[in-house]
DNA sequence: GACCTTTCCGTGAGCGTTCACGGGAGCGCT
DNA sequence: AGCGCTCCCGTGAACGCTCACGGAAAGGTC
C-alpha cells in the first residue's frame, strides 16, 4: 500500500462532489455556490491536499515562457546586479525567470534540473567538457557567460578581456605605473585544482613577462583581496599598482592598504574589475575596468530571442557575442 | 488552422518513428541506435520541437520540491546576501529555489505566477491587503518577512525592531549621543503615496518625541543616503547621531559625509540596519543594528517545512515566528 | 536449423488537472 | 401548464509526455 499522492479526485469524493467542482472551489471561479465552496475547502485541508502545478500548467496549457539564470554567487554584488539586468530586460519581453547560484551544484546538476522547468538557461558555467553541459541541458538551449561556446547547443556572452586590458594598461602608464602586481581569485573549476583565470592570462600577455612582478592567489571575497593586498605588498617590494581580479577583492585590498598604512594611489594604485557601484564608497574611491551588465543581460536576451523565435531554422550552430570592458577611473589609480 | 503546438507525436510522424523511440533519442537514454537517434534529433531540430517540461513532469511524476523566493531588490545587497542563506538551507533540504524580485511585478501578480510552479512561497510583500495575497496564491502557503501574518495560508518571519532599536539607542546613548535625526526610505506599498515604515515607527516610539529631531525621507540606494545627509545635515544643526532606514544607504551617507567634509564619528555619528559585511570598507566602518540573515532563512526554511510536511493535520493558522536585531558597532559610532 | 540473446523499436495505459459541453433544479412569467 | 431563464453541478475528453510492457529483427552458439 505506497503512499499515493492526494488527487483532486480524493477531495471531490471526500466533499461527495465531482472534480470539476473542486477545481472551481480551489481557483476561486464561478458557478458554485458558497456552501459547497467551504465544504470542498474544508475537505481539501482536511485532507492536506496539494494541487500538482504539472498537471495544472498541462491541462490550462498555460504558455509560461521562463527561461533560468545561473550566477556563480548570490555574496558577490556583480553578480547580483548582472542578475538584477536580466531580471529587467526579460520582464520586459514578459519572460519569467529562475535564478540559481553555483553553489547550490555542479553545473551539469544545475542545467539538469533547470532544464526541467525553463526555456532557456543563461548561466555561469566552469565546466571543461562543455559536450556535457550540452547533454545535461536534454535540448533546451544554453548561452554561457565569460566563456566562448564551442559545441552545438551552447551559445555565449564573452569578455574581450585582451582589448579592454590593453586599454585599462596603456592609461595605466600613462598615469606613471609600470610595476604591476596581481591579485588573482582561487576559484578554480571543480575537477581541476586550479587553473589560470582568463583575466589573469590577459593581464601576462598584456603587461609583458618583466613587469607584472608577482601574482598572488586569494579568496573570492572582501577578506580575501586584503588578505591577499598584505602578502603582495610584504613580498614584492617596488609595486606601483595593484591590479585585482574583480572589485569585491578589490574592495577588500583598499581597505587592507588602509589599515597597513600603505596610501593609495600615492604608495600604489589599485585597479579592480567590474564596475561595481558600490567600489564609489571605498576611500579613496575604486578604479575598475568596468563590465556594461546591461549590455551582457541584453545581448543574452537577443540571443535567446533568436533561439526560440527561430522554430523552423535548419540545425543552428553557436552564438558567440563579445562585450568589450571599459576602464572607469576613479580616485585609487 | 490554429497554429499549434509542435507535439513529440509530430518529432515521430517526421522521423518515422514512435513516440517512445523521440523520447529516448532526446533524453539521451538507450535502447536506440545511433542512426535513429541522429535522425529523430534533425526532425526535432528542423520542426522546432521544444518538450513540454510540465508534461514530462508530469508523466515521469518527479518530485522536484521547489520553493519561490521574493526579494525587494537585487540592487540591495541585503536582500542577496538573505537569498544566498535562503539558498543554503533549500539546497541543505534538497528544495529547488526560485528567486524573482518585487520589481518584477506586483505582490498579486508575483505569487500568482510563482503559484503554478512551487510548492511554498518566500518573500517580502507590502501589499496592505494580506486577503488579496492569501487568494493569488491558490493554497500554496507564503511565508513573508519583516510583517505579520493576520490571514490563513500566510505566515511570517517577523522583526522585532522595538527590541533592537530599544538597545541601540541605549548603547548609543552611553556613546553620547542624544540628538538623533533620521533618513527614512521612500519606500512605499503601490497603492499609497507613502507610509511610514516599521523602522521609523519604532525609532520615533523609542527616541521620544523630543530626541529624534528631524527626518527626511529619501530613495533606497547609496545615492540616496547620502542625498539625504545632506539635507538631514543642511537643515538641522546640532544633531550628534544620523540613524539611517538600511546599511545601502547609511554607507551612502558616511561616503557624503566624507566629501561633505563632516568627520564621522567626531561630529556626528552614523548607524545603519542591516549588518552588511560590505559596511565595513567605508572609511570609517559602518556600525549597524545587525539582522541575522540565517537566523530568519532557517526560521522560515521551519515553517514551510512544517507546511509541507503536515499533509493530515486540521485548519492550520498563520505560524508566526521573531527574529531579534542585535546591534553592531564598529568605527561609525 | 533450432534455440537463445541482444539490440532496437512500438503500443497501451496512465500522470492529475482543466476545458467544453450538457443537464437538472428552481424560479418567474404568460 | 408551458416556456425561458439563471444557477449549479457533473461527464467525457483532452493536455503532452513517460513507463512498463511486448515483440520483431539481427546475430551467436550448439
Amino acid at each position: 500500500m505506497a503512499k499515493q499522492r492526494i488527487t483532486i479526485e480524493d477531495v471531490a469524493r471526500e466533499a461527495g462532489v465531482s472534480r470539476q467542482t473542486v477545481t472551481r472551489a480551489m481557483n476561486g471561479m464561478a458557478e458554485i455556490s458558497p456552501t459547497t465552496r467551504q465544504r470542498v475547502l474544508a475537505a481539501a485541508e482536511a485532507l492536506g491536499y496539494r494541487p500538482s502545478r504539472f498537471a495544472s500548467n498541462l491541462a490550462s496549457r498555460r504558455k509560461s515562457h521562463a527561461i533560468g539564470l545561473v550566477i556563480a554567487s548570490f555574496r558577490n554584488p556583480y553578480y547580483t546586479e548582472l542578475a538584477a539586468e536580466v531580471l529587467d530586460v526579460a520582464t520586459a519581453r514578459g519572460w519569467q525567470v529562475v535564478v540559481c547560484s553555483r553553489e547550490q551544484g555542479t553545473d551539469q546538476e544545475l542545467i539538469s534540473t533547470l532544464a526541467g522547468q525553463v526555456d532557456a538557461i543563461l548561466g555561469y558555467f566552469v565546466a571543461a567538457d562543455q559536450a556535457s553541459l550540452a547533454a545535461a541541458a536534454r535540448g533546451v538551449p544554453v548561452v554561457m557567460f565569460e566563456r566562448t561556446a564551442a559545441v552545438p547547443g551552447l551559445h555565449s556572452v564573452d569578455l574581450d578581456f585582451e582589448h579592454g586590458i590593453e586599454t585599462l594598461l596603456t592609461e595605466l602608464r600613462a598615469r606613471g605605473a609600470s610595476r604591476f602586481g596581481l591579485i588573482e581569485s582561487d576559484a578554480a573549476t571543480d575537477p581541476n585544482p586550479y587553473q589560470p583565470t582568463q583575466r589573469r592570462r590577459a593581464y601576462e600577455k598584456l603587461a609583458g613577462p618583466g613587469s607584472l612582478g608577482s601574482v598572488v592567489v586569494a579568496e573570492e571575497s572582501m577578506r580575501g583581496g586584503a588578505d591577499g593586498f598584505q602578502r603582495l605588498w610584504n613580498t614584492s617590494p617596488g609595486l606601483d599598482a595593484v591590479l585585482v581580479f574583480n572589485d569585491l577583492m578589490a574592495m577588500g585590498a583598499v581597505h587592507g592598504a588602509h589599515t597597513l598604512g600603505v596610501s593609495i594611489p600615492d604608495d600604489v594604485r589599485v585597479v579592480g574589475i567590474d564596475g561595481l557601484s558600490l567600489g564609489s564608497v571605498t576611500t579613496p574611491a575604486l578604479s575598475t575596468l568596468s563590465i556594461d551588465r546591461s549590455a551582457v543581460a541584453n545581448t543574452a536576451a537577443d540571443i535567446v530571442d533568436t533561439l526560440l523565435e527561430a522554430s523552423d531554422a535548419g540545425p543552428r550552430e553557436s552564438i558567440v557575442r563579445t562585450v568589450t570592458p571599459q576602464p572607469l577611473w576613479r580616485e585609487s589609480a
